[in-house]
DNA sequence: CTTTATGGATTACAGATGTAATCACTAGGG
DNA sequence: CCCTAGTGATTACATCTGTAATCCATAAAG
């Protein structure tokens, strides 16, 4: 399992969002992070090491590309942490969240959606 | 905000369900671990520097506590965690995660109830 | 052709983390 | 009274992480 730190993170982010792109383009989309320049490229760097990130060269500049699909990778960590902190379930993740922070009307709705559409599938079973 | 990592999580873990509790207790719970006792010494004692436990002396031993409640830790966690991966937004870590893991039926009844009580509060809100 | 800017590669270095080993103290067994 | 076992304190050490600086190659500028 490919494991992202969370400096590394807001690079895949960055790359998930504009892939393919040059550290260049990935420097300049991550200014209001005030990083350094050479920071990105060591970031850039260990990603390509983890398998995280791909590349193809394009002159002298390489084109970076994401290894990892955003969706997958929010599915495994989303499983590791909720293995982690909530024994595996759901629910007291979400009530833990909410008793912190207002969800949204919008978000709310989505999530009662959600819970139809995933009793529905439930029931299917039977 | 105390950080807190794998490894001490799973001590954290056993003084959040046994406490108050000695070194001794610690390692017997948590044999399935397979960690040297002295791996689980070293992680109380950065656990204490870290203000995640306190402990008072019973004759030669100590009896250790937690500073920070469950509750309080999952929150902090669970808050960072879906600020980092899902840009704040609560449903798609759910659908992410019931994309992978069939809710139980209890969870996913639970879950709605949670959602009917979290509309309730929004109204009210009005 | 020489200098300079730009991009990747390598090296740096402190602090966190996983995983222990060694040190030092004290109470109990012989 | 001396040795041993259990307990906390200190030290160890490789790897990961955050955050860069330095090195090196080359294309553009002069």
């Amino acid at each position: 399992m490919i494991e992202i730190s969370d400096a590394e993170l807001s690079i895949m982010h960055c790359i998930w969002q504009h892939h393919p792109c040059t550290a260049a383009q990935v420097i300049e989309q991550l200014q209001h992070k005030a990083w350094h320049e050479k920071t990105i490229k060591t970031l850039l760097n260990r990603l390509i090491s983890k398998g995280a990130l791909s590349y193809q060269k394009q002159g002298k500049a390489y084109i970076y590309s994401p290894c990892i699909e955003q969706h997958a990778y929010q599915q495994q960590a989303s499983s590791s942490f909720i293995k982690k902190l909530f024994a595996g379930r759901l629910t007291p993740l979400v009530a833990s969240f909410s008793q912190q922070h207002t969800v949204s009307a919008d978000d709310l709705a989505a999530l009662k959606q959600l819970v139809a559409k995933l009793e529905q599938e439930g029931k299917n079973h039977d």
